[in-house]
RNA sequence: GCCGCCUUAGCUCAGUUGGUUAGAGCGCUAGAUUGUGGAUCUAGAGGUCUCCCGUUCGAACCGGGAAGGCGGUACCA
């Protein structure tokens, strides 16, 4: 009866975070990644492809605990007992291969990657454990202009996936107007530091009610948790606030705000000199306030970057495959990073770069469409014994650029029509005897079919009529299938 | 990692105050249909009720633990 329980057996379950793409899954993105590389190539970024692994050390300095590199990295001890582990983003790789490569390299530098990345961390619905980052980085430029037309790219990268103007926008702060506001409030200590951007960075899901304990005493989350804050006075806290909230309705607004808001301090004025030059080159390449908006909410990561920092973020929301509506928030990200290149020589080298998620939009974009991918043409074979009938017919029709197969199961006609329906094929081709009598064949239009048979209820009618099916002569059939293919 | 909720057929879920053979819809397979995917009707396959331990004459149901899932939160280079 019921097999008993083999404990060799494996169980069919796939770990966490990898999800098996689908044919429109992969198709979407491929789309995205050749849109944006294009994107990348056209600005004059050449492709770089460094693997997947690099050492511990290379990624080192970033990793959370170097006693356990397991943790938010996946590694493995290579055959010297050395570490090595898959990267978790394209610039940590960058560093390695400009400071390794640093005497042929042309400088500025400016090279593209589109691979995947890997991060050892808790999976939820688009977050991923393996996932597709489009990234370009431009090496040995320093200054706004740089930063200001990495945020350009962006923009333009956004709008070659799809999101017209308007539908997406880059997020543009400071790490100098983050310290200038920092250093107003008095908060100098680096751990406290820390917490208060990671409290300015949660504005946009916790308001500013939450921010606000965030930076005093600390908040209770709806599960009960409790997460500590940094402890400061309610007086610090506000201006910490009132620069998180400065974002208005233009970048120039926005500007004279945080003008007032951090006049009289030195960090503060370069701070403001660098958004005016970042503003002003944005504006020379037709970067619009739709497009990019100076937030100074934005955060990123803690220790990676020391100048501006900026985050796409998609406006259009998307429906999960239940039809809930998802907000995506921040599908790509970058920055200014001048001393990653030093870890390794000593030597400071200017950069930055932008980098975009492109699983997540592709995983959405997916779900929206919703559909399975259009399958192959599919010839049936009604007479067993002359399958060599059928062969020919496809190959006639791949040479004439059709997608087609075969059938080459051993079910009858019924279970082929099915089979063909399934595989969301376009067409099928019918060849038995009649039609080899007459010197034809009978195309079914599948869709078209599926479409007229929505109003027939009658069986008998169904089948007299035959809906969506007609006879075509052998000379014809590769155009007439065309015709279809090319409608699908 | 921490907190909360959940787990019965491929999917969505009923069910039993603990009592012989556990149900529905959808899906799947086959037939009605001799050469036709839809619709309709009929039949069939598919479950140690997530797992382990305990309480009990008896557990899918009660208790404890584990695993997995969902949500929140922390971290996110």
């Amino acid at each position: 009866m019921s097999r008993p329980k083999d404990a060799s057996r494996p169980q069919a379950r796939k770990p966490r975070g990898f999800p098996d793409k689908s044919a429109a899954m992969l198709a979407a993105e491929r789309e995205l990644v050749d849109a944006i590389s294009a994107v990348y190539h056209r600005w004059g970024f050449d492709a770089l492809d460094t693997g997947p692994f690099e050492t511990v050390e290379a990624l080192g300095k970033f990793l959370p605990d170097t006693d356990r590199p397991n943790d938010g990295v996946f590694a493995l001890e290579d055959d010297d007992g050395s570490w090595i582990a898959l990267r978790y983003d394209h610039t940590a790789p960058l560093a390695r291969y400009v400071a390794e490569h640093r005497a042929g390299l042309p400088k500025p530098f400016r090279r593209y990657a589109a691979g995947p990345v890997w991060r050892n961390e808790k999976p939820g619905p688009f977050r991923f454990r393996e996932f597709i980052q489009c990234d370009a980085d431009a090496v040995g430029v320093a200054g706004p202009a740089a930063d200001a037309e990495m945020i350009a790219i962006a923009a333009e990268a956004m709008e070659a996936a799809g999101a017209a103007r308007g539908e997406y926008q880059i997020r543009v702060n400071s790490r100098l107007a983050l310290d200038a506001v920092m250093e107003k409030a008095g908060v100098s200590d680096p751990a406290q530091r820390g917490t208060v951007l990671r409290a300015l960075d949660k504005y946009d899901r916790l308001g500013r009610e939450g921010v606000e304990l965030l930076l005093g005493a600390g908040r209770k989350d709806e599960s009960g948790d409790f997460t500590k804050g940094a402890g400061l006075a309610a007086e610090k806290a506000g201006l910490l606030l009132d620069f998180a909230m400065a974002r208005a309705g233009s970048r120039a607004e926005t500007l004279s705000g945080l003008r007032q808001l951090l006049a009289g301090n030195n960090t503060g004025e370069r701070a403001i000199e660098e958004f005016v030059q970042i503003d002003e080159v944005l504006t020379a390449l037709g970067v619009d306030d739709a497009a990019a908006a100076f937030d100074p909410s934005i955060v990123r990561g803690l220790d990676y970057y020391t100048g501006p920092v900026f985050e796409a973020e998609l406006l259009r929301p998307f429906k999960d495959a239940d039809g809930n509506e998802v907000r995506f928030g921040s599908v790509g990200g970058g920055g200014r990073y001048d001393d990653l290149v030093a870890r390794f020589t000593g030597e400071q080298v200017p950069a930055t770069g932008f980098s975009v998620g492109v699983s997540r939009l592709a995983a959405a974009m997916a779900a929206e469409a919703g559909g399975a991918a259009v399958g192959p043409v599919v010839v049936l074979v009604m007479d067993r014994d002359r399958v060599a009938e059928s062969s020919a017919m496809a190959a006639e029709l791949r040479a004439g650029g059709v997608r087609a197969e075969t059938y080459l199961g051993s079910s009858g006609m019924r279970a082929q029509m099915k089979y063909a329906d399934r595989r969301n094929a376009p067409a099928v081709v019918i060849v038995g005897e009649d039609e080899r009598a007459r010197g034809v064949v009978t195309i079914k239009d599948l869709k078209a079919g599926a479409e007229a048979a929505a109003g027939v209820e009658d069986n008998e009618a169904w089948r007299n009529e035959r809906p969506g099916q007609f006879e075509a002569p052998c000379s014809e059939m590769v155009s007439r299938i065309r015709e279809i293919v090319e409608r699908a």
